[in-house]
DNA sequence: AAAAGCTCCAACCGCCCATAT
DNA sequence: CATATGGGCGGTTGGAGCTTT
């Protein structure tokens, strides 16, 4: 049943390419052509697996390739395009003649991330930790201030998302034992709905077990004013900085259902909604559209487009508030 | 000079969808 | 229709080379 495998994987060899073995592929490539990359091992008598030779063609090999530094112009349209549709490395590469997605996806992770984020802004969102910071406040419903505040922008001015991240660490902890000790309390019900009625937004409902359970910030209490979400919808505690932002402009969305969740994470997409931001990037697609756009990435961007107009529709507030420049 | 830490990138892994059998 | 592979993609890793201590 299904078709032969290609190649017998537990005796193909693996790990850097030898001279000998490029010099097989490129004379195989001149004489034949691209095409069934399967029979390339076979046909140019190497003990490859086809995955393995064409990706060494599609990334290294191709005659076509640039192998020096990125340019600032390529640097500069790299940062656009990830800003407007995330790390779709293929996509991009296509805007660069001669640039692999490897390449592109490679030269994001070891340099243009870590430049944002000396520069102080989140490599995901493509936002400023600083606007990051004062929705965290807006969203969490305690708001940064004094000390607090003044040790966050510390943080903010020196470039140190570490420190910044230990802040708002330290800030959660404090919120949540104020949580444990009003709990604790014997409290007015009025008074207690409304506290509740603050922190509701936390809340996560574990619908696949029907018992209810709650976020990790969070994790002792069930607020009567609950909003029902998914397990698989509830944000992880963050590891790292990259995944920082998501967690923090995780939380308005959890009273989305999970198409909505998953259109407002698109990467890029957060940051669209205002007319300054959204411009440059119709420009870009429009220029893209007399030149060579591929058609997946056209009905990508569209659909991107479409989302954006939907959210504004849906969410008007929620956008205009939180998530202009 | 040597050890430890860091950076970079080629190569691999695993997933998804299309397609062959 | 069921099943297995091909091809494409994004994420991750291993190790060579470089820098710092």
């Amino acid at each position: 049943m299904g078709r032969p495998p290609c190649c017998n994987k537990a005796n193909v060899k693996r790990g850097p390419w030898t001279p000998e073995e490029d010099a097989k592929i490129l004379a195989y490539v001149a004489s034949h052509g691209i095409g069934n990359w399967t029979l390339v091992p076979q046909k140019a008598g190497l003990n490859r697996c086809g995955k393995s030779c064409r990706l060494r063609w599609t990334n290294y090999l191709r005659p076509d390739l640039k192998h020096d530094n990125f340019t600032p112009e390529e640097e500069e349209c790299i940062l656009e395009l990830h800003r407007t549709i995330g790390s779709r490395w293929s996509l991009i590469a296509k805007r660069l003649p001669g640039r692999t997605d490897n390449d592109v996806k490679n030269y994001w992770n070891t340099k243009l991330k870590k430049k944002l984020m000396k520069m102080g802004i989140d490599p995901l969102t493509h936002k400023p930790f600083s606007q990051i910071v004062t929705e965290y406040g807006m969203i969490s419903g305690f708001p940064c201030t004094g000390n607090k505040n003044a040790l966050l922008h510390t943080s903010l001015a020196r470039a140190e998302p570490y420190l910044l991240i230990e802040e708002l660490s330290r800030a959660k902890e404090v919120n949540k034992q104020m949580i444990e000790k009003f709990h604790s309390r014997d409290h007015d019900p009025f008074l207690r709905n409304h506290q509740w009625n603050s922190m509701a937004q936390f809340q996560v409902v574990n619908q696949e077990n029907g018992s209810s359970t709650s976020s990790e910030s969070s994790s002792s209490f069930v607020s009567p004013m609950t909003y029902s979400c998914k397990r698989s919808q509830i944000q992880i505690a963050p590891s790292s900085p990259s995944e920082f932002s998501e967690y923090i402009l995780g939380d308005p969305f959890s009273s989305m259902d999970t198409d909505q969740m998953s259109e407002c994470r698109t990467p890029g997409l957060l940051s669209s909604n205002n007319d300054s931001v959204a411009r440059p990037k119709l420009a870009l697609l429009e220029n893209e559209k007399d030149t060579e756009l591929p058609a997946a990435a056209e009905s990508f961007v569209d659909g991107i487009l479409a989302h954006d107009n939907q959210m504004r529709l849906g969410f008007p507030n929620i956008l205009d508030e939180y998530y202009d420049y």
